[in-house]
DNA sequence: ATGGCGGCTCAAAGCCGA
């Protein structure tokens, strides 16, 4: 089975590509970020043409995220609880059944967090704390369960072109990382890093030619249960996505399960 | 990264992302 997660910056402005990579990869299911589109606006048709269940988490503008899946629904949860208060769109929760038993995925766009001393950062930290909270109740489960999409957390400095530039950003500062070491430390493991310790970026900004220079990171992450770990073969970073006609800043990433 | 690009929007210039 493959699970993917990718944000792909917008669904109006992505639809085409989106489309395209469905077709040629045809992943089990895909966690998608930054939709910035309401659920009444998705093209959910077009993913349900390519045999795919949809279910949304939608906001105006910005954020949002979404779930494409080959197998059906077992259970939709939207939300990341623990603020009442929270009406950003950064968190989708299924289960999906084979035959061993039950898959738990959660898509999730983690806050950015910049600029580091406004409202933003504390906010950031707080979801992650959340996050945290809510890993901690489900891991109880003792489930296959990959919490996978946009972390906006660049793990190690393995993760980034430039330590020093990047140094004290949201994304990687101690207090950002500090709480992913404990999501760490509960068992989730990062399964990118967990077969290839290599260079492997997943985002290369738009601006001053990072592309082309390489100048990328590793923000987009699966983060696997033991029981999803002891399934796990594989991970993809499609990295050509990044070169394509009109792409996203982030390219997705699979990872191939023996469930 | 003192933001150069790209997507979004009550549709022009401003907000947001990372």
């Amino acid at each position: 089975m493959q699970i993917a997660t990718w944000n792909i910056n917008g669904i109006k402005a992505r639809l085409p590509e989106v489309e395209y990579w469905l077709k040629e990869n045809k992943p089990d299911l895909v966690c998608l970020q930054e939709i910035k589109s309401i659920d009444e606006n998705f093209p959910r048709e077009v993913f349900e043409d390519l045999g795919y269940n949809v279910e949304t988490h939608g906001q105006k503008s910005f954020n949002g995220v979404a779930l494409l899946s080959l197998h059906p629904f077992e259970e939709v949860n939207r939300g990341l609880p623990g603020d009442e208060t929270d009406e950003q769109a950064r968190f989708i929760e299924c289960v999906i059944s084979r035959p061993a038993g039950p898959i738990r995925v959660a898509g999730i766009y983690l806050p950015n967090g910049n600029p580091v001393d406004t409202e933003k950062f504390p906010y950031k930290l707080g979801w992650m704390d959340r996050l945290i909270t809510w890993a901690k109740d489900r891991l109880l489960l003792e489930e296959p369960l990959i919490i996978t999409g946009d972390y906006n957390i660049i793990p190690e400095r393995l993760d980034t072109h430039d330590h020093d530039a990047w140094w004290g950003d949201a994304l990687y500062r101690p207090e950002s990382l500090e709480r992913f070491r404990t999501l760490q430390s509960l068992g989730m493991t990062d399964a990118l890093r967990a077969v290839n310790n290599k260079e492997a970026y997943t985002f290369w900004d738009f601006q001053a030619g990072a592309w082309r220079k390489n100048n990328g990171i590793r923000i987009d992450h699966l983060m696997c249960s033991p029981q999803a770990t002891d399934h796990l073969e594989s991970v993809e970073i499609h990295k050509d996505v990044r070169g394509r006609e009109k792409p996203s800043d982030h390219v997705p990433v699979v990872g191939h399960f023996s469930f």
